[in-house]
DNA sequence: CAGAATCCCACTCGATACTG
DNA sequence: CAGTATCGAGTGGGATTCTG
């Protein structure tokens, strides 16, 4: 079955690339791919307490179909599979390090103080928003 | 009532960042304020036609809650409303720029002779997937 | 370990209608 | 024009269980 999330329509860039990136852990399995070169399922799920290992799966598969990352599935006992990125995948480095940078400023200059072990706590501080108000 | 769609855990980088534009359509209006400067609804409406009304309003709405954006009224008749970035919203420029980058050189090396007016149609040749079954 | 299959509820989002 | 309100079908995704 397709997915169909974005129509696509007027060809617009920002829409092409969400077709392969916009999956809800997409950009950060990749994030940790291009980081950790991280290739093996469990470590995922290590890195990405949040995401089940479920969806962890579903992902994984789509971003395979799109061609993004390949897997190698070793049939021995136990279980051993390695996913690694395609020359295609690896095109979408900039993206993935542009979204890691804003992160890490935000983390850094104005989420510094919050603490990321509460479920949610990745909120806005009221000043930020504040300096919306006002303008 | 607050959005959790992603707990922060560890925090991420790319989890905080998709906290903010992580939404359906956040992105592609962002990439629209950026590229055309756009700052009225209706322009938005005609250039993401993939979006409803309402849809774009909830994304507006949360843009606007996360201090991304910042919105003028004006009760005059007809109505009259502008969208502006906020100082923290054009920070996230180059996030946008690479998603736009990327998506470009896809739309045009890729699936240059794809047909965008068919909805879905955004989607992999067979020889890039292929290249992934081979790896 | 690395997933697939099943169940099932909460929420998303489209359609429609309405308002200042 | 620029939205909000309401409804309802469809789906995303968590919990759980099962397999090679």
């Amino acid at each position: 079955m397709q997915r169909h999330i974005y129509a696509c329509q007027d060809g617009c860039p920002v829409q092409s690339t969400l077709q392969i990136i916009a999956g809800k852990w997409k950009a950060v399995i990749l994030y940790h791919f291009f980081k950790d070169g991280i290739c093996h399922f469990g470590e995922l799920q290590r890195e990405i307490q949040a995401c089940s290992s479920r969806m962890l799966a579903l992902q994984l598969n789509e971003l395979e179909e799109d061609g993004v990352i390949s897997k190698n599935i070793y049939s021995t006992m136990p279980l051993k599979t390695d996913y690694t990125l395609t020359e295609f995948g690896k095109t979408l480095e900039p993206v993935i390090d542009a979204m890691a940078a804003w992160g890490n400023h935000y983390n850094q200059t104005i989420a510094g103080a919050e603490d990321f072990s509460q479920p949610g706590a990745c909120r806005w501080p009221v000043d930020v928003t504040a300096k919306s108000k006002n303008k």
